[in-house]
RNA sequence: GUGGAUGUAGCUCAGUUGGUUAGAGCACCAGGUUGUGGCCCUGGGGGUCGGGGGUUCGAAUCCCCUCAUUCACCCCA
């Protein structure tokens, strides 16, 4: 039906089974995070306008794609843009510098960009992240790519391959911001309308473009202005991953659209989601903390889009068994139907039963689009107190005592103990 | 913010050079047949043809505007 109220532009009514898949998947961050030692955060969905301000001076994220408002008492907020900023505003907030280093931190939450929407693109999307606060050794950014691939492949996808780059730090990344500079403005006149705009800007960002490839070709390698500090940083979280089998590979054109990394860069594709759109991406920000009024903390972590994740899986993640019990009733028999249907969940069965009065022949109709066996309450021919049982994917069918365990004794015999059970 | 495509039933879509009460398949509801679903048969509900304006005797169809959706760029998950 055609309605005024449509829901706003860029956002998804999620119906089942996707939504089903969406739950089984937080399930498995959930299961993952929690093998690494990371603790779930919950914060608000949205933040005073000053967290992702201070963050993001020259992020497009936050400088043209927030949806803020100013609520009654003139307090500017801001609708959750992005996972990082606010974990490490909660972080200074509740004093988890005091806790024992490093913190590991997880969420699953929505955020917010007003954006044009496009092909996974979404104004409202999931992201399951992570964050550890507290060490700058390069074995806290070989933890969090772990646990994001390690999700990755246990949802199914296998062999993700992580790209990853370093931007250098504040002793190298000047010099090289300069030398970056120095080139395209000799090109200046050669490269793209949005490359000029980049060069003024944020010039990091000169490395992303995909049109003036031939330029980005001779252009300055960020690997040549590394420190000495920054090239054994990378070098050992590269070591690390791949001892555990993770597949990593440096990309020395890949920058980041936050202001606030330094150092390490990464981002995860995948074949089924096109060659522009990330699964997941994250690097290390050292500076972030402090620029929140916390104590000078370094961190590194991840985003992941859970919808994108979802769409890269095949469709038998998170597919219900259908197994499913409809106990159906002859007339006159609602309230002995009604009840042992709730008998059966309490022995574990999924179970419907008719809420609309309907006729046998309608509840059976309904039966064998819902569920993969009937049970029939009301005797006709059959002795008092007995019910049929009847399996709906072979036909075959018996009376039985109307009671709830041996009606669920019969069940699981036949279709084995799952009725919830999520596959994949 | 820029560019392209598309809007007819819950879904997928027909609708011939403008011409009577706008159709199909699927889905939904009821009935028939089946002890008791599926298959088959019959009937039913459901549409401001995205919205507004214009041209015309007459507009789903042509023109203008608008809104929405969608894809790409930018950027990002």
């Amino acid at each position: 039906m055609r309605t005024e109220l449509q829901r706003p532009r860029g956002t998804q009514d999620i119906l089942a089974p996707e939504s089903w898949r969406i739950e089984r998947l937080h399930r498995l961050a959930f299961d993952t995070a929690r093998q690494f030692g990371f603790e779930p955060l919950e914060t608000p969905a949205f933040e005073q306008s000053g967290v992702f301000l201070k963050v993001g001076e020259s992020t497009d994220v936050v400088q043209h794609e927030r949806y803020a408002f100013t609520d009654a008492g003139g307090v500017s907020l801001t609708l959750r843009p992005e996972g990082t900023a606010a974990v490490a505003r909660a972080y200074v907030e509740n004093g988890l510098y005091n806790a024992p280093q490093p913190v590991r931190l997880f969420y699953w939450a929505p955020m917010f960009r007003r954006e044009r929407p496009q092909a996974l693109r979404y104004r409202q999307h999931i992201q399951f992240g992570a964050e550890v606060f507290g060490s700058a050794d390069p074995s806290a950014d070989a933890e969090v790519m772990l646990l994001s691939t390690r999700v990755v492949s246990l949802a199914g996808l296998s062999d993700p391959v992580i790209r990853v780059n370093s931007l250098g730090c504040s002793q190298c990344r000047p010099a090289y911001r300069q030398a970056l500079v120095a080139y395209y403005r000799d090109r200046e006149h050669a490269i793209c309308q949005d490359c000029r705009l980049r060069l003024e800007q944020n010039p990091l960002r000169l490395l992303d473009c995909k049109v003036d490839v031939e330029a980005r070709a001779g252009a300055p390698d960020v690997a040549e202005y590394w420190c000495t500090a920054c090239r054994a940083h990378l070098e050992r979280l590269m070591e690390l991953v791949r001892s555990a089998d993770g597949v990593i590979q440096r990309d020395s054109h890949l920058v980041r659209g936050f202001d606030y990394y330094s150092r390490t860069v990464f981002e995860v594709g995948h074949p089924r989601l096109g060659e522009a759109t990330a699964l997941f991406g994250g690097g290390r920000y050292d500076g972030l903390v402090e620029s929140l009024d916390g104590p000078s903390t370094p961190g590194v972590g991840f985003g992941m889009g859970v919808e994108r994740l979802l769409s890269a899986l095949n469709d038998g993640f998170g597919a219900l068994s259908a197994a499913g019990c409809y106990v159906a009733h002859r007339p006159g028999y609602a309230t002995e139907a009604f009840e042992l249907a709730d008998r059966l969940r309490r022995q574990g069965l999924v179970c419907y039963s008719d809420l609309m009065d309907r006729s046998l022949k309608a509840q059976i109709r309904d039966a064998g689009r819902r569920a993969v066996g009937v049970v029939i309450v009301g005797a006709e021919t059959d002795a008092p107190g007995q019910v049929v049982v009847r399996n709906l994917v072979s036909g075959e069918q018996q009376a039985l005592a109307g009671d709830a365990t041996v009606i669920a004794d019969w069940w699981h015999r036949k279709f084995g103990s799952g009725s919830a059970v999520v596959v994949g």
